[in-house]
DNA sequence: CGCAGGATTGATTTCGATCAACTGGAGTGG
DNA sequence: CCACTCCAGTTGATCGAAATCAATCCTGCG
């Protein structure tokens, strides 16, 4: 249980411009006119670096901001009252992180890297406010929050009764193509997660991740080698992906 | 499995005032000025009424409006593509049902009525124009999505890992805690839905249920007649749900 | 009264957690 | 440079929780 070291160190020497975020990157911008999105650049923060296991943001924080990460990774990570540590979610580049914050106070949870990782700053006051003036923002804006709601519901309560196959199957899957969308290859990427952290998200043990992983690769699926991975077949990875669960029933 | 028969007929003999919505007794409009909660009074629609297993949508049509429960329950339904039959959400009087297609052209899923239902709408389009011009509305409004977000994430991670016993505690006590906010007695209620939608929802089978449901009578938590509960013991429901699961470890 | 669908109860099986031992690579220091 | 340690990952054996299969038992309803 390696608990975040420092928090939040900004790279404060190189004042990149706010352009270097490439918010045109993430979802939220499509759509919008040149001068809405220039508009939203303005409010974007200069880059901020942090290192393994260094936090963005520490569970309890006040909410200020929303972050777009630029590059590397991170995980969020939720304590409950019980003491159980639980990866809530993985951010790739492209994505925005604090999204579940917003209704908040405070984070909910602590959003840790998982390596080296960049990431660009957007004060939430101050998009509020721009999504007073600018109709389509806001309506991106609540279609980027209500699909996190129902993207979120469907996976999980799928996940809820999956077997440790598809779960992992539909982990990759999924992984594959948030890759894709971003314009990195479906097929080969590295995750810096630990199979630790996959199973804390899966809900399943290090053991059983392991042992599917083994048969995956056995099965020609996949080929692994340590956190590199690649998809050797994903028509069979999309079709393991649908097999249907085992739990529950009628309604 | 059985299908919705008809869809949302509308009682339009009862012209009701809007003010009979009660909007105030949903959790969007507090801390609203009393003007603006009139404004937003005035774009609610009159009320709906569903009889039982009629749908106030259908799953894909186009999205147009949100709805405020007003008395009786619904069940939230949807089918992926592999035809599983998935319930993903009930709702309970005082709640608002549609949040998760705000961002989609249409609905996610279906909302059935579990038993009579009325509803009033609000449709979005109007509430969107109204959030320009009301920050502390726009702000409740996305308080309300992220806390949904925040909610769902949490708690079905959480489901993720937690055996029957704790799943169902779960679902008894957030039931509970629902009645109570809407101030209906905590300690008894009915609830509308099946045992098998009860599974399905929390990734069980019927059987599972069942069983779990007669060890907590007989342990003397529960007073279960058919589907009318009685929490004799909602301490010690409390401390079952915090129970740690056990799936799943460090990070 | 009889029937249908929901609910309960029982027997068996299977999946994945748990416990435990071991491997291998990266980093450390003598 | 090699021994040692540490941690992530793998592999094996066992056990328990819940699904599955299979009868009933209610209970409201036409």
């Amino acid at each position: 249980m390696t608990s975040p070291s420092n928090v939040l160190r900004f790279a404060s020497q190189q004042n990149v411009d706010c352009r270097a975020c490439h918010l045109s990157s993430l979802c939220l911008p499509q759509g919008l006119s040149l001068e809405e999105i220039a508009e939203l650049n303005d409010i974007a923060q200069p880059l901020a670096m942090l290192r393994k296991n260094e936090a963005l943001f520490l569970q309890g924080m006040p909410f200020t901001s929303l972050f777009a990460v630029r590059s590397g990774s991170l995980k969020q990570v939720t304590t409950t009252e019980t003491d159980e540590y639980l990866v809530t979610s993985f951010f790739l580049p492209g994505e925005m992180v604090g999204l579940d914050a917003i209704g908040e106070k405070s984070y909910p949870g602590s959003a840790v890297a998982l390596e080296t990782t960049t990431v660009c700053e957007l004060p939430f006051e101050r998009l509020d406010d721009l999504c007073a003036s600018l109709p389509e923002l806001r309506r991106r804006f609540h279609r980027n929050l209500s699909q996190e709601v129902h993207n979120e519901r469907l996976m999980l309560r799928l996940l809820l009764r999956r077997t440790a196959d598809v779960r992992l199957a539909c982990f990759f899957f999924a992984m594959s193509e948030r890759f894709r969308r971003r314009g990195y290859s479906p097929y080969r990427f590295r995750l810096a997660m630990s199979r630790g952290e996959i199973g804390n998200y899966l809900g399943l043990t290090v053991e059983t991740v392991s042992r599917v992983l083994a048969r995956y690769q056995q099965q020609g699926l996949l080929d692994i080698h340590g956190r590199d991975f690649h998809i050797l077949d994903l028509e069979r990875l999309s079709r393991l992906t649908e097999a249907s669960g085992r739990r529950g029933a009628a309604g």
